[in-house]
DNA sequence: TGCTACCTGAGAATTATTATCATTCATAAA
DNA sequence: TTTATGAATGATAATAATTCTCAGGTAGCA
């Protein structure tokens, strides 16, 4: 496991420089130094980021960056697909009051939540020394889905990838 | 599924804050009116709310209650067990560049994050329809633990319940 | 090279949450 | 029941993260 070398891991960062310019041609996106830079941090840290991290990261070399452009470009990057957004879908605490083990569904489009009984999530994480010198508290599965309501909504206005960055 | 009668939720709504009374009780936290109105909202909320929605509801019967407060006693049941917080470990958005499918472990003494690869929890949603309108689109499972560190950590200075609300 | 729409930087605004502190109150002992 | 005391609350300030606004700059195309 994690037998990656540097020689490789530039290869795979090279093609991902790459896809990205290409999808930004594709997607009307213009390829600028600051999202090249940006990028490009978010792919050598190996550590999961926040926006200010990344700032820091980008200001060694381009000292007149700007945060906000920072976490623009985060998001954009998630919206094509470049980079996923580790934590929540939610931009504010949610609180659950069934202390009964569940999971939840969250609709992408409107950020609504339901319980749901997955049995077997955490059967699957029994016996896996990926977790090595990590000691197992829990686990929390998150299922991304789109509720009927927004699925309509959707297939009317087509979401451009452009957005309003 | 979900053949709960209102009777039969009040019933364990009425345990549930009797629960609470106890719990406080040997924890040596106070039953206050506040607390009790907004366990009491929480559990009456068939969604997942956020502080402020907690805060409206409760606002009918104690106009003068803080939103401060209801910040504090939310976190104080999650702390206790009695309410769970459904939105992840982090207070910022943490970004990751690799999209290659993966999950995540979560130390929840430090809150770092890593990458870790576990097959077969797509396939657990397979042919479930529980989902029922919501078309699926992904999952996210995030593995809380906590690293060899923190452990040691926890084991010097053991945390205690009542916390610095 | 010039046009144009998009992107950026700067800073204000917004939003969520936490901290501070004087006052009030729940609890248990007298 | 009264009283003492530490904890909880309310009001508000402070902090932190993120988004918005807009003037000026630049990528990308003709």
């Amino acid at each position: 496991m994690q037998m990656v070398t540097d020689a490789c891991r530039a290869d795979y960062n090279a093609a991902r420089l790459a896809e990205f310019a290409e999808r930004c041609h594709r997607d009307g996106l213009a390829v600028t130094p600051q999202r090249l830079a940006i990028i490009r941090a978010l792919l050598a840290s190996a550590d999961h980021p926040r926006a200010e991290a990344v700032y820091n990261a980008v200001r060694r070399e381009h000292p007149h960056i700007s945060l906000a452009t920072v976490h623009r470009t985060l998001e954009t990057l998630c919206r094509i697909g470049e980079a996923r957004k580790v934590t929540a879908l939610h931009d504010s605490a949610r609180y659950d009051g069934n202390t009964a083990p569940h999971h939840h569904v969250v609709c992408i489009g409107c950020r609504r939540i339901r319980d749901i009984e997955i049995p077997g999530v955490e059967r699957l994480l029994d016996g896996r020394n990926e977790l090595g010198e990590f000691r197992l508290i829990g686990c929390a599965l998150e299922v991304h889905a789109l509720c009927a309501q927004c699925q309509r909504r959707r297939n009317h206005r087509r979401q451009k990838i452009k957005g309003n960055n």
